[in-house]
DNA sequence: GCACACTACTCCACCCTGGAGTAGTGTCAA
DNA sequence: TTGACACTACTCCAGGGTGGAGTAGTGTGC
């Protein structure tokens, strides 16, 4: 048997909610699967083609305007099967690309404003982002969500997301504040805060607010 | 002129540090690149060539064993340059895939029981990381860095690193709370809990530990 | 001198990305 | 009523990236 991969799983799991267009699927993509498995439009596009190809979903056609049909896809018998399978087994550990962070690893390449710049811009983007968050769980919370009875696990995944990205944020504007005080940006090494973060590091004590 | 990956500027900017052969590359990748930018042994072994046909490395050979050569890769100065310019570009947002996530996402299609094995799974991977984290800054602050020069920068990516492991750690348990006081997995929807939960979440109050 | 774990890679089928391209649809206004 | 234009709804593809299998040399211990 072909193997699904996480993706394959991800559309399935909303097809298993309602059937949707490959169009439809994208666009939920962007307001739920995005904040814990982001993949590309395209991708999105060509997964349900597969899943029917293996017989985990199937297609109708349905207008779409005068000219125009859509392809709507449903899950199929087996492809509810394989999802059910698919929840009982092992996940995969969690993976986390932070390019800003890979660039500030490289500061001593570089001077601070070059390091500053990144944080500022990547602040911009996690500002932006945590704003799209909060409108989405506002109009949860005015009676507008688009699956009421799945509103007890969104909230779960709406908790996460938000610490997330606050996280994020917070550190960057940490990591600001300590490259401000730098005097440049290579070999200062173990200078006496660097030791203290480190401990605190080891110590388990909170960071970023004290 | 062929394109740079962010993938390709990793790799460059470990070879800025100083030469390193494919293998110490993946050895030195599962310790620094990984905690913001993982990526696969077998790219990485492919990465520096690649470099080396677009002249931002040199490859030169060096004895390993009675027989063995073992090709050492280094920066040229076009590389230096590609890697300068790079670091005034503009950052990509961060990404997380997160399965365990994606998974609870489902967690009405399946039984509370298979939903709290994914949370633990994820949760013993991470304290694993945790641990592994929390020894390597036990060595830098005993003195064992392997680029003391450096530790003002590593600090800091130290810092942000316990703390999404937390997070994440502390997240996993809030949900495991969460999903034992829950009656069943579906159709529960918008319950006074979570309410509750979203009313924080916009109200940018604390959650996980309260 | 042989077993065996570890070192140091290569190979490849397939997953996935992002950007370019294409054609139909709805709306407003000259 | 027609044409401009933004938006909808996709397809295509070169090439980046993954993960697992495979291979052969090296160092250690018995």
């Amino acid at each position: 048997m072909a193997e699904l991969t996480t993706t394959s799983f991800a559309i399935l799991g909303l097809l298993n909610i309602k059937p949707w267009s490959a169009y439809e699927l994208t666009h939920q993509a962007k307001r739920s699967l995005r904040y814990a498995w982001p993949k590309s439009e395209s991708h999105l596009y060509a997964e349900p083609k597969r899943l029917v190809r293996l017989g985990f979903a199937r297609v109708t056609e349905a207008p779409a305007g005068p000219v125009r049909t859509r392809q709507v896809y449903r899950i199929t018998a087996a492809g509810r099967r394989a999802l059910q399978h698919w929840l009982e087994s092992e996940p995969a550990a969690p993976q986390l690309e932070f390019e800003a962070v890979l660039r500030l690893f490289y500061a001593d390449a570089t001077d601070k404003n070059a390091v500053l710049s990144t944080l500022a811009h990547t602040r911009s983007d996690l500002h932006r982002r945590y704003a799209e968050g909060m409108a989405l769980v506002e109009a949860w919370l005015g009676g507008e969500a688009p699956f009421p009875e799945r509103l007890h696990i969104s909230a779960l995944v709406a908790v996460f997301t938000r610490d997330l990205l606050s996280l994020m944020i917070e550190w960057s504007e940490f990591a600001q504040r300590e490259i401000e005080q730098w005097p440049r940006t290579d070999g200062l090494g173990m200078t006496q805060r660097t030791r203290d973060l480190l401990q605190r590091v080891v110590d388990e004590q909170p960071i970023i607010d004290a």
